[in-house]
DNA sequence: CACCCTTTGAAGCTC
DNA sequence: GAGCTTCAAAGGGTG
């Protein structure tokens, strides 16, 4: 009927409610300041990672000028052309992680990313302050370059705040409740279901 | 098949 | 302005 998937130990809130379609909760459903057209051409002309076509997964090359854009694959609606969305740029540790990691999947013969990425994590630490200095450096041309590419883009064009996710929570437990509420009352007249008490929670 | 996990850093949000 | 939250990448694991 409904799945709700709260982590709090990452902070990370993702609700899905498959009984209510209409009220499905998907970040891309905000608006982007900046979409690009279905060539993944930005208008400037000047191909950057920013730039992928809307359409298939997403690729990852040697140096993946197409990082920057992300197929909203989220969105299952037919007819509709999927519209690509600019992904804020990589920082440092990101841009590490992207050199490195194929090199520790040879070493460690590991696959599972959460895992590589800690190892990852103990290797950043591990670094120098002239060998992050690299990384940095790189991370802030990759900023310059997208800022010059995008520049009415804003990171909150990919950013789902907490308010909207507690507010759209509120709202499909409500509902949720309500439909509860319904079903059990067509049997159970008079007799509220407790569900509907956590619409008070929030 | 969508989301979780796991990391750091940048940027957005809230108070 | 401090502190918290989100999102960038990755891909195996999970429900």
């Amino acid at each position: 009927m409904h799945k709700i998937n709260a982590s709090l130990q990452t902070a990370q809130v993702c609700v899905t409610f498959h009984c209510f379609p209409p009220f499905c909760f998907n970040p891309s459903r905000f608006p982007h300041s900046l979409m690009l057209g279905p060539s993944g051409v930005h208008p400037t002309g000047i191909p950057h990672p920013a730039i992928v076509p809307s359409s298939g997964k997403q690729e990852h090359d040697q140096y993946d000028r197409g990082m920057y854009m992300k197929p909203q694959v989220e969105v299952k609606r037919e007819k509709e052309p999927k519209k690509p969305v600019i992904k804020k740029p990589l920082n440092a540790f990101m841009l590490y992680m992207k050199e490195m990691r194929a090199k520790v999947i040879a070493e460690c013969t590991l696959k599972e990313s959460a895992a590589i990425n800690q190892i990852l994590g103990r290797r950043w630490h591990a670094l120098t302050r002239e060998e992050q200095a690299k990384y940095y450096e790189l991370a802030r041309k990759e900023r310059q370059l997208h800022m010059q590419l995008y520049p009415t883009w804003s990171a909150r064009d990919n950013y789902v705040s907490y308010f909207k996710r507690k507010y759209f929570c509120t709202f499909i437990f409500f509902h949720f409740d309500f439909y509860c509420f319904y079903k059990t009352t067509k049997h159970l007249k008079n007799k509220k279901h407790p569900l509907a008490i956590s619409t008070c929670l929030f």
